[in-house]
DNA sequence: TATTGTTATACTCTATAACTATA
DNA sequence: TATAGTTATAGAGTATAACAATA
């Protein structure tokens, strides 16, 4: 790419814009690989987070993500009828639950993030890994800094 | 922000999420900020593209923006509705449409854009002027180059 | 009285395909 | 036969509020 690349296009600095717009590209070329593993990639992100985490309850779950607990319950739904996931009464609280990942849920898990993975250094093979890691690390400042507290947004396409 | 800060977090390390989580909070205020003005984000973005650029037809306009033409043809109706823009037919292609915005679409997109760009600076006060410049700038290097010949994703929040 | 989680409703957005008009 | 743009329809996703159970 030219370093000038881009630079006539209207939002070709706007970071919103930029921000959706690579998201947008290479979310969609992870769901694709998501859905042929039955998921969509928030089920995805959900049941790779379930699977890595030691029994969070859904509010919990919801709070780490960015999600709100109603869009979570359908997702959750989806995910403990595919046998992927259970939810158990929270040992404490019995209002709250807390989720596992099933032994299948794990390997759907793992098999599904090797695959979005490699999906993810195709589409970047242009892109210096110096400079991915760059990326990665101003956008968790953001991420886990100013945005940390914001309350669960669910139209986030994630 | 300790420079640690979310290392614990499962998807701490995952471009795809951090986009979307980043792109989501970002999106959101300014999204408020765009309906204010009695647009969406996307009103917003196809205004304004439409206001800085010179006749494009609405292909052109997809193309450039990542959007498809159905979806475009809603975002166009409204802000024709509106009074904001204006379809004409492409001289020289009585099959395409070229759009222009008219005067009052002209200060609507000036002044979201004044406001939208102080929404964006208010979230990024904690965050070097140097490294928000260097976020956009390797963005903007995966949007125009690898990702610059994608197919208009539809469900892409803007 | 507050919190966890579920359900119901209406609403918006999207994807697909069919369609008109023109090239 | 291909392209620019519109329309129709069905499906998915979302937000809001109300709700049950427990704290």
């Amino acid at each position: 790419m030219r370093p000038d690349e881009g630079l006539d296009h209207p939002f070709a600095g706007d970071l919103n814009w930029l921000l959706h717009r690579v998201g947008a590209v290479l979310g969609s070329a992870q769901d694709e690989v998501a859905r042929r593993h039955g998921l969509g990639i928030r089920g995805y992100v959900v049941l790779r987070t379930i699977a890595q985490s030691e029994g969070s309850s859904q509010l919990a779950l919801g709070r780490d993500l960015g999600l709100d607990k109603t869009t979570l319950t359908a997702v959750l739904d989806r995910l403990e009828e595919a046998g992927l996931i259970l939810r158990r009464p929270a040992p404490g609280d019995r209002r709250a639950r807390v989720c596992e990942a099933t032994a299948e849920g794990r390997e759907v898990a793992g098999k599904a993030a090797e695959e979005i993975e490699a999906t993810e250094q195709r589409l970047l093979a242009e892109m210096r890994p110096r400079d991915r890691d760059e990326l990665v690390r101003l956008l968790r400042q953001l991420a886990f800094g100013p945005f940390a507290d914001t309350a669960p947004i669910s139209g986030s396409c994630i």
